[in-house]
DNA sequence: ACAGTATATACTATATTTAGTATATATTTG
DNA sequence: CAAATATATACTAAATATAGTATATACTGT
């Protein structure tokens, strides 16, 4: 994979939070769209798209349709998300509360409404 | 400075070349267009871009516009600077030819032609 | 002031990317 | 099989980015 298409790939905000996203672990897209707060649409073309780039894979559990990243994950993503992380800078901040929202969400999905591709739910239990 | 911006920046292999190149030292406008082999509106206009963009920096000497990576170098440019030049991929060898050239070029237009800029050619005599 | 060199800008054409609306597909459940 | 849910695709409109040609500006040396 070229490095200018990474690139062009998470020059994209909201796909950088995408990558952010499921770096900590897979999610289906309609937990990705509630949390990014995108239409459905613009969520399905973008996982398509960077799927197509060969940095995502995917997978259907019932209606689900489940991303995650490739693995093993481009070294230049994972170079860029470490540094952003600590660099405190005001993407950094969104990203991180990227993270605690699909924390909440998660937590809410399996235990409360007990409606979430076991996957996902997966990464609760185990901790 | 947005890193989105930056990462816009460096999607262009064009761009991320010349700040490869700057990154070795200073350079004037044509100078860069002989290694990249760019015409001159297109180097022009991709320099003014980057430096309005506020990552470059320029002044003039006689008719030489000479162009810097501003001080300090945005930490994310160097990061990724860093990380492709070690890579060892196709882009990585690309960067390194254009040091070559760069070297090559210097040594010309300050020995042979005795035609560069003060700023250029310093960073020859005094290594 | 004039010619030559280096660089920048205006304008236009073209290509690429993004966004939105509507519709289609796949799967599950009753 | 019909209804509901989740996701994807086709098509179109709109915004952005890129490239090219011509022209302008800034400076130097004569």
């Amino acid at each position: 994979m070229e490095a200018s298409e990474i690139y062009k790939c998470i020059a994209d905000p909201q796909r950088l939070r995408i990558i952010n996203l499921l770096e900590a672990g897979p999610l289906c897209v309609c937990h990705m769209q509630e949390i990014l707060e995108v239409p459905q649409v613009k969520m399905s073309k973008q996982l398509s798209s960077m799927k197509q780039l060969g940095l995502l894979e995917a997978h259907r559990e019932g209606t689900w349709m489940i991303y995650k990243l490739v693995d093993p994950v481009e070294g230049l993503i994972t170079a860029n998300l470490c540094y952003l992380r600590e660099a405190a800078c005001a993407e950094c901040n969104q990203l991180q509360r990227d993270l605690t929202k699909r924390e909440k969400l998660i937590l809410k999905v399996t235990k409360i409404e007990n409606d979430c591709p076991q996957e996902v739910c997966q990464q609760i239990a185990c901790c």
